[in-house]
DNA sequence: GTGAAAGCGCTAACAC
DNA sequence: GTGTTAGCGCTTTCAC
């Protein structure tokens, strides 16, 4: 038994040689075709495990035309929501044979590039909320590789995932102005994420049919910091409720808060958007949504995609919005005798 | 101008014909090779844009000998633990031209089997904690790929990054024998993570130097649910304190503790693990640890593995254990008043 | 049931 | 500066 190299994988020719036979009669004995007898198989699998033979996905890929494997971009990993997404992509990526690639775009200004690389390496690809422009989309599109939207404003043609946001943030709205409260500021922005700008919508919605005006947003970065910045400024005069546009900013208010010795929700309400595990420990009142769910549609889609039957004419792009659910705690100043647990 | 074809990706081929030259042009005009005049550089770029034209990754890996990609291995990215090794991870390896590819075993039992598969499409691969088996990342690391481990008790040759675990669980003890604390329990199970391990060694030892026996584990999964079941038998006749394997399970116990009316710090003091961000707004002691770095590290030694100058003659193992550190909140019993915010 | 050989898309000598 | 061509490791006809 000859040494092994540690240095350099073993091909399929090496294993072919060692079992005696030709390199086609190695690949279908190790993919389990019937073309082989059992006592060829057996001398070829000794082969391959002597040599630790890994077959090389590159040439294989090559061969099939195909990589098996789908790529997932988004901003950041940082905070639950995207590992989530990720996660439930993964799963059911998994289950339908596909290696998942994972690219984070950390609003890099090269990230369309990055991207574009990716294509070159995926059968289909998720991209998660804003982290590249319509134009990159479009491009990716084009080429004709399947692509999912999630958490993002529709493109041309290509499928979208998203979960409920106007709808929910006016039934959030409306539970507080129930509380009484009044006069309302939003933290976040906007024009930054689809989903933030149709919670925005929500609030507003729901306040001018409650004949009230409708507070302009306060952007902010959506994580803790942002959040316990913006909150400083805005603590020193505080309105009945802040509505935030995710989880991190509202547990940055919280901080805030504590600093300034700002009761919550005695002296302000706070609300968030995610239900993070945070969420429940703070007792904010937020909304949960689907996350996991909403990377398995993704992966499933994408898989139904490429292997549509015929590629020239695809079936028309699909569009699902998940439900979200309104998470009541005490933050928005339900009395602690009502604080449903959980 | 030809109509695009949707569903097949443009090759090199294509590309080279619609601008009149070889694909080694081509080649050498999009990789930025000063080889060309900038007149046919132009020239292919507009071919190539008008083709959308993206590499296929898989000739290239072929050609070149290399995947330009990586691979992760985590049993799961549930809890904000994994997900933020793995982002520590992918800004490292994006840096160094890295793609990276996830993969998450979920406790499957063909988890071995997809280590193998990924390990045939990356230049080098980390591994988190004890998701596989030592034989498999025993032969994995015979065939050669650069293997880093993570959170995991060392193999052989292999490149191994830990935190400290066993001195910084013995500080949190004494801390809580200063507290006054003289029974403990002890919720995790040592044999199921090394973390875990040594976590309750460190605990054990700081006990048996105080003169005090050292409880048996109550072994449980290490997330809400599995602190949540522990702490329901175990808040009937509750110890002084609760020492648990990671802050998700001493979270479940606050759970379990508040469904119980058993008050913490008051009946008992419960620390946990990883100061997620849960943590601080639960009021949890817990001991914070590098998370990003272990990922960024590990991205960096896989880099200096893979281009190692001479594969033949590898450096010898590296070793490296970070720092970790004590964070003091009420959930211990410190008095309100010396509560630390941060 | 098995082998020979033709690619898959790309890079990198090597010619010119 | 550009073209020709030989692989990279694998799958898959097509012969036998």
């Amino acid at each position: 038994m000859k040494a092994l190299s540690k240095a350099k994988a073993a091909t399929i020719y090496q294993v072919a040689q060692r079992a005696g036979v030709s390199i086609a009669t190695v690949s279908r004995a190790l993919r389990g075709s019937h073309l082989v007898t059992e006592e060829t198989r057996s001398r070829v699998q000794a082969a391959a495990e002597e040599l630790r033979f890994t077959p090389n996905r590159s040439g294989r890929s090559l061969a099939e035309g195909r990589h098996a494997a789908n790529g997932i971009v988004f901003p950041d990993l940082t905070g639950p929501y995207y590992a989530e997404v990720v996660l439930g992509y993964e799963e059911t990526a998994a289950t339908v044979g596909s290696s998942v690639l994972i690219l984070a775009t950390h609003g890099r200004p090269d990230a369309a590039a990055a991207v574009q690389e990716l294509a070159g390496r995926v059968d289909g690809m998720a991209i998660i909320s804003q982290c590249v422009d319509d134009d990159v989309v479009r491009n990716i599109a084009a080429t004709g590789l399947p692509l999912v939207l999630l958490a993002r404003d529709p493109v041309d043609g290509v499928d979208t995932v998203r979960t409920r946001n106007e709808r929910t943030a006016r039934t959030l709205t409306e539970h507080l102005l129930a509380h009484g409260h009044r006069s309302f500021a939003f933290l976040g922005d906007p024009a930054g994420a689809p989903d933030v700008a149709g919670r925005y919508a929500g609030l507003c919605a729901a306040l001018t049919a409650a004949g009230r005006d409708a507070p302009a947003p306060v952007p902010c970065r959506l994580d803790l910091d942002g959040g316990l910045a913006a909150a400083r400024a805005l603590l020193r005069h505080p309105p009945d409720a802040v509505v935030c546009g995710n989880d991190e900013v509202a547990l940055g208010v919280h901080l805030a808060a504590e600093d300034a010795q700002v009761s919550i929700p005695g002296d302000v309400a706070v609300t968030g958007w995610d239900d993070l595990m945070a969420a429940r420990f703070a007792g904010l009142t937020t909304v949960a949504q689907p996350m996991r769910q909403l990377g398995a549609i993704a992966a499933s889609w994408l898989h139904d995609r490429i292997s549509e039957p015929d590629p020239d004419h695809p079936a028309s792009p699909r569009r699902r919005v998940l439900p979200t659910q309104l998470v009541v705690r005490r933050s928005c100043g339900i009395h602690p005798s009502e604080v449903r647990k959980s």
